[in-house]
Formats: C-alpha cells, structure tokens, sequence
DNA sequence: AGGTTCTTTGTGATTTTATCACAGACATTA
DNA sequence: TAATGTCTGTGATAAAATCACAAAGAACCT
C-alpha cells in the first residue's frame, strides 16, 4: 500500500504547486519522508472521531469532507483536490485533537502522505512550511464562516441553482448526478432538491432525466425569481 | 485611547494565562509592544470587509463576532471572553485577507492590541507564539465546524432548549435576554423564537415577562419531546 | 425475453421554520 | 398623562423538512 515517492518527484514537484517555494533542504525531507497511497473512490481516509496521525497532500483524484447528522442527512465541508493538502488534519495534528468530520475519496486518489511527528517537526523547523499550513488553516476557516453565512441565510432555491451553474459541464450544460448527492452536499434532503429541480424543470430552464441534469437556461438559473 | 501597560502588568499576566508558557524575551516584547484600550458596549472592533491591521486580547469583557445575512438576519459565529485573542483575527493578519465577519462589544471592554506586524513577527520568531496561534486557529475551526452541524441538523425547539439551559443563571434560574438577542445569537427570527419560548411557557416549562425568562423545569428543558 | 432486484425519482400529507403584517403590552421620557 | 420606543404575541402565508409510499429506470439474473 505505501511505498515511497522514488521515480515520482517530477510528478509531484508539477503537482504540488506550492513546493516551488520551498528550500533544497525541505524539500529533500519531503521527497524522503512521504509516501505514496493508492485510494480507491468510496473509500474512508479519516472518519469523525479517529485521532489523525498523518497529513494527506492528493497529486489526483479528490477528496469530500462532509459532516453526518443524527438524522442521517450529510453536509458537504469542503473538497479536496490534486496539488492540496488536507488542513483540517493538519489542525488536528497540531492539537493532538480527533478529527472532526468524515473525509471520502470522491475519486480514486493518488496521494502522499506524512506521518503527524514528521509533520510537526517541519512546522518548527521551516518557515515556509509554517506559512503554507497557517495559509491553509485561514483559507479553511474563511471558507467555512462562507458556508455558514450560506446555510443559515440564503434560500434552497437560489443554493440548488448556484450549485448546477457551478458543477454543470460547460460544453455540454449537462451534469451527472443524483437528488440525493446534490442533497448530501447542500445538506438538505432529496425530496427537497427533487421537488425544486422539478420546478426548475416546468419553468424550462432544465430537463431532468435519472442521473442527468440538462441545463436549459443558466441565465434564468443565474437570476432565479422570488 | 490608546496607552502603554505600564502598571497592568501583574494584571496582564494574571489574565492572559496562555501567557505562562512564555519566555522571558517574548514576555518583554509583549509588555513593551502590546496597548492598552477599552471599549463601550456596543461599539463595533471590526466590520465585515475591513482590513486586520491589529490583533486583540481581552482583559475583560466579551465581544461576539458575528455574520449579517441580507435579510437582516443575524447568527453569532463565537464570542471572546477575558483571557482570549481573537484567533480570525490573527488568521487575516496571516493571510492578508479582509475580515470576514463583525465584531462587537457586548460589555465594556478593557483589551490589549498588538501591531498586524508585530505580530507577524512574533509568529516567525517564537515557537511558542506560533503553537499558541496554532492552537487558536484549530480550536476556532474545530468549533465553526460544530456551528454548521447545529444549524444544519439540529431542531430550533432543541437549540433553544440548550441556550436557555446554558445561558441562565445557575443560582436564581433567571436569564435576562430579549427574544430578538436569543434569535441573534441562533440564527432565526425574533418569531421564531418567541413563538418556540411561548410553547415552552404553555408546557410549563419556563415563565416569560419582558426581558426576562424564568427556567421552571431544567430537567424537561435538556430532554424536550419531539 | 421475462422476471427480479436495486436505485432513482415523484408526490401527497403533515410538521417545522421563515416571512410579512400588525397589534397590544410595557417602559421611559417628555 | 401623553408620547415614544422597545419588546412580545399572533394570524396568514410561504419555504423547507419529514414521513410514507409508488412508479420509473437500470442492472442482473436465469
């Protein structure tokens, strides 16, 4: 399962775009210490509660952190994808706290990973390794105080029609996905998003098929009507 | 306004905790660098949007940092109480990114602020300072992300619940709060919650008169029915 | 091909939450 | 006492969540 980067470091030197301000000396540790992991789509990386003891950085693939209610409904965090790290683990790993979500591979994921003391001897140790993790953890928060302002103020309409113009294929306007994985990432239930897609539907401005959402009018979508 | 600690400094170390750890080198710097100043009730530190040019450590007093919604509506992300710094605060300062939320003063306040340089400093240079920011930043995530599970899953009557439990005064089972500040701080409406409170009166549960909510019966409060 | 099973979607009925509109209660000040 | 401002109550309506179940579509078997 793991082995190490060997032959890859061009690979992740391309990859890892924030690499290139790192100095010779961390960067050998880096090409030293990390190591590889395959991770098939669907797989668990972290579960909520698990103690964290290794930072991921995806070089493909992506990755989902959702939060799981009492009621079995989900809520999407925030994604990862290839060239970032994971910072909430980061965070856990600095606090010696359990994770705090679910993180799933959406994807089959290529990774490196670095075990937690490695880690933490690196933000000691190296500036630029500091600033890039507190880069991170800010970018994190900010961006979770956004999906805050989300939830608790903007209406599901607007969300859901936001959602499609943001995921939808450009090329085609299409989109592939189910009720219930748009549910999962809004954090609502799926006969909500069924019911408002349906409107969206008789409006003319999409046409709904199983696993396939056909954006009509995104102008109409971009501008919904209250 | 703003003035040096001079004589404060027992004081300083007595409320700032985190403190302790220091070494005698930071501790002087902080001495030397960090101002005083007090706040009146009410008065904004920070508004969404603005530059983080400072950060600040209570002496006394709380400020709550929250978010507007566009339909007025409001939702209290966390507060600061004596002892603390606002970590948001020193994550923009990191990042160089705007302030993304409001911070008020809900009491008189008697605070420190430090210099965005200073602090950046700081950061670089004691490890001490850094895993204290560290730790703030975590923590803060950690607890943004627990907010976002409450509004996300959580039923209003439940929230409601807990708030009164948590908020009121142990010894006379008072809580002196108006309906519109409890809807504030939950990110609802003043309807809402007078609505919800005007329920638990008819169960008996609490006793309502104007800016005042007398707890009857803590017990089927923390174990509401559904 | 036909039947079985599983996933996905549709939808009525009901409850909870949000919004709008307005009135009455209470407190403060003039 | 009157006037003003803040706080609370509540009906009507709309939006969102929950429950329950049915039907459509895809996949998988003989």
């Amino acid at each position: 399962m793991l082995r190490k980067i060997g032959g890859l470091r061009d690979r992740v030197r391309e990859t890892l775009q924030f690499l290139k301000g790192a100095g010779p000396e961390l960067l050998d540790m880096f090409y030293e210490k990390a190591e590889f992991v395959q991770i098939r789509a669907g797989q668990h990386i972290l579960t909520e509660g698990a103690e964290c003891n290794m930072i991921i950085f995806l070089l493909s693939g992506s990755a989902r952190a959702y939060k799981l209610g009492e009621n079995g409904r989900e809520i999407t965090l925030y994604r990862i994808k290839g060239g970032e790290g994971c910072v909430l683990a980061a965070s856990c790993i600095l606090n010696h706290t359990p994770y705090p979500v679910f993180a799933v591979a959406e994807f089959d994921l290529e990774a490196l990973i670095v075990a937690a003391p490695v880690f933490r001897c690196w933000v000691q140790k190296y500036a630029f390794w500091r600033d890039y993790v507190f880069g991170l953890m800010s970018q994190r928060i900010t961006s979770v105080i956004m999906l805050i302002e989300e939830i608790a103020f903007r209406r599901m309409d607007t969300r859901i029609s936001e959602y499609l113009i943001q995921k939808m294929d450009v090329v085609s306007g299409k989109l592939q996905t189910t009720h219930q994985q748009i549910a999962a990432d809004l954090g609502t239930s799926r006969e909500v998003v069924s019911r408002i897609l349906k409107d969206f539907e008789h409006r003319g401005w999409i046409v709904l098929s199983r696993n396939i959402i056909q954006i009509k009018d995104s102008d109409a979508l971009g501008v919904p009507v209250h």
